[in-house]
DNA sequence: TTTTATTTTTAGTTTTGTCTAAATTTAATT
DNA sequence: AATTAAATTTAGACAAAACTAAAAATAAAA
């Protein structure tokens, strides 16, 4: 496989966990950035190598071979993800990109060695679960805070938007993974929420509940 | 600069260490397992970048800025060849393949807080000097075993072929990178020497030991 | 110094992954 | 149901990096 075709399996993967029943070549085209007769030809490509299956117009899925292909791009990436906070002391912010290039590399044993070192963590600096050797997935229980009862003490688990902004807002919150959140109090009007976290009092919008994970 | 382009840099570097009037294209074709033809034209894009002066049929040297590049790859090679074997536990046979993949890894930062996590080693698992952030590189002191005086104690710093088979007889052996030799005899027919390595007596042929850096 | 051999370069293709523009199919509106 | 709009695919082209075969330059041998 080629990084291109990896690049291609590991969005379509992401993609049919929202639409499973078959994945568009223009929401495939927005996520790599491209054009949708680029994606066109790359599907024509993966389905003669069994890795989708792919019929015009009607969308992609993986193969079970793409599939078990997929779980273990994202387990590469997720790994990555951890050594570079865990081992090197990058902020959770930086590592997503240097993952995008980790994870081409292509030794079983290396991954496997590297999980090893790492004490086999089962979720990644975000909270998302790091498929094992064999691809299986540990389902993570988590809510949104958006939808949390009040009163209720949780941790926080993960968070659904990665991007820099909003993992940079949540330093500046001093909310971490592992930070204990209650809701106090919801506005009816916005939404809006009082919160608890750590022992302090904090006033969020409701954009932020609904992009963090609690447990 | 793309990954060929890098593999070109990086050959160049190590043929022009033999040859630093210039390196023939065809010892370039050889060590990238391609036809000389392909070297010519990549010869040529390389010029355009300014990486090396190249006239036709002269041969080639690296530009200043392709020497730095070079030494950057090569730093980053060696690093990671001394977290595989340092940090995930992969012998010294092993490493060689899976780094000619991670050097190509992008991020000056990730390398940096690399080498910081591994403790800012000097040489890699060959033996090898690994270049500091800026490209310097600090000379080992060392000398072939075939070449030194007998009945002086020396301690292994290197190899000069870093060959699977040569390693793997190395390791046969039990000779390794810190281990103490002592020349006994040297045969002048076929120069075969007899040797004590950690106490332990030995007979080596001359081509083993044209290949032990000692010092 | 010719002649021959080797090395290197040029010319013309191929493959991979991309693009634009046009054609086609499917979905959404009148 | 007919028309319009959106999504998708086809057709044709291009750049990167490789190849083969032929031409040209350099080095070695006679
Ligand atoms: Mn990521
Ligand atoms: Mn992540
Ligand atoms: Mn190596
Ligand atoms: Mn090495």
């Amino acid at each position: 496989m080629t990084i291109s075709e990896e690049n291609y399996i590991k969005v379509i993967y992401h993609l049919s966990l929202v639409s499973p029943k078959g994945v568009n070549t223009n929401a495939i085209a927005g996520m790599l950035d491209t054009k949708a007769s680029s994606v066109t030809d790359m599907m024509k490509k993966l389905s003669d190598k069994d890795l989708v299956s792919y019929q015009k117009y009607q969308g992609v899925t993986l193969t079970d071979k793409g599939l078990h292909s997929a779980k273990m791009i994202v387990r590469k990436h997720r790994l990555w993800e951890v050594f570079l906070v865990d081992k090197l002391g990058f902020s959770w912010d930086e590592v997503h990109e240097i993952a995008e290039e980790l994870e081409h590399i292509k030794s079983e044993q290396l991954i496997n060695k590297l999980d090893a070192f790492l004490g086999f963590p089962v979720a990644d600096p975000h909270g998302d679960p790091i498929p094992d050797a064999k691809g299986v997935i540990k389902k993570i229980e988590k809510q949104l805070l958006s939808e949390v009862e009040i009163n209720a003490s949780f941790h926080c688990v993960g968070v659904k938007d990665s991007s820099t902004d909003f993992l940079k807002y949540l330093d500046k919150q001093k909310i971490a993974l592992g930070s204990v959140v209650k809701v106090i109090d919801k506005e009816d009007f916005d939404d809006t929420l009082t919160v608890e976290i750590d022992g302090k009092r904090l006033t969020i919008s409701n954009k932020i509940a609904n992009n963090l994970y609690v447990q």
